[in-house]
DNA sequence: TCTTAAATATGATTTTTATCATATTTTACT
DNA sequence: AGTAAAATATGATAAAAATCATATTTAAGA
């Protein structure tokens, strides 16, 4: 469903929201470690998700990743299409240009529904609302 | 969500469940062609499908692949593991070994109900079925 | 039985994705 | 100012997926 590497940016990002903060900023390898990921595809990763201003990095002594308090704003749906790309998660099961309900596919029907709504929750749910999930012990971190 | 190959599998299957049977065999060159897919990768996968008897074919001249009545019962499900494999589809969003619903991982709750009425519905869904929906007009034959 | 038309088997090539490595830049601290 | 610790930029390598190519086998029909 989603690529090796939108998988790593959730759990990474997912990683720094339940650990870090502008005053605890955290290193690529205290990241890539616990969430079991290689290093050097996290850290690649990362930096792409900081230019996006996804996340929040500073260099040098003392330096690392964070998010700010408005990046735990972030919808789980733009960290997959800021890795992914838009198209990728939203196109037709059988890859049909012009699929649509009004000219569906043969799969179409069957997923439609469903995919919507799964849609939806991903653009509507923030980092925030997946670390308060995990502070209640209602999910866990990804390792 | 789905790899290409199963993709591609779908269509053709879906094109000979429309315009192939026993007295109609169909080449591959007439396959790949409206379906709008490599000729040489199709190929590769029509014969694994047929090495699997999810579709049949016979060699020689007159010859070509479609199905059987019998493998007109086949579930849409069936294609999709028999080319991607089972774990592929099943596996967790972030491919966490123990994730399920006593240990859910963050994104987990956020799909789950979704992904398993899918699921249902890909291993109900039969290639008849989908024939059925294409002629009556319900749903169009990928290209 | 010979020729031809088809799938089959096998494997080579290309492209994409994933992974690894390292030199450069920035910043904190002495 | 100088040193060390961090991210950043860049690119090399490896693995997997997708695509292309071709020699072999099988069967139909002359």
């Amino acid at each position: 469903m989603f690529s090796n590497s939108t998988k790593y940016a959730i759990k990474a990002v997912l990683y720094l929201a339940v650990h870090s903060s502008e005053e605890q900023k955290i290193m690529i390898k205290d990241i890539a470690e616990p969430i079991n990921v290689p290093k050097h595809y996290i850290a690649k990763i990362l930096q792409a998700l900081s230019k996006k201003d996804i996340i929040s990095s500073t260099k040098g002594p003392k330096g690392g990743f964070y998010l700010t308090s408005d990046q735990l704003q972030t919808k789980v749906m733009q960290i997959i299409e800021a890795v992914d790309g838009e198209e990728r998660f939203n196109s037709c099961l059988l890859s049909l240009e012009k699929c649509n309900s009004d000219n569906p596919c043969s799969l179409h029907h069957l997923v439609f529904d469903e995919k919507n709504k799964i849609n939806e929750r991903l653009k509507m749910t923030t980092l925030k609302d997946l670390r308060q999930h995990i502070m209640r012990g209602e999910s866990i971190l990804p390792l």
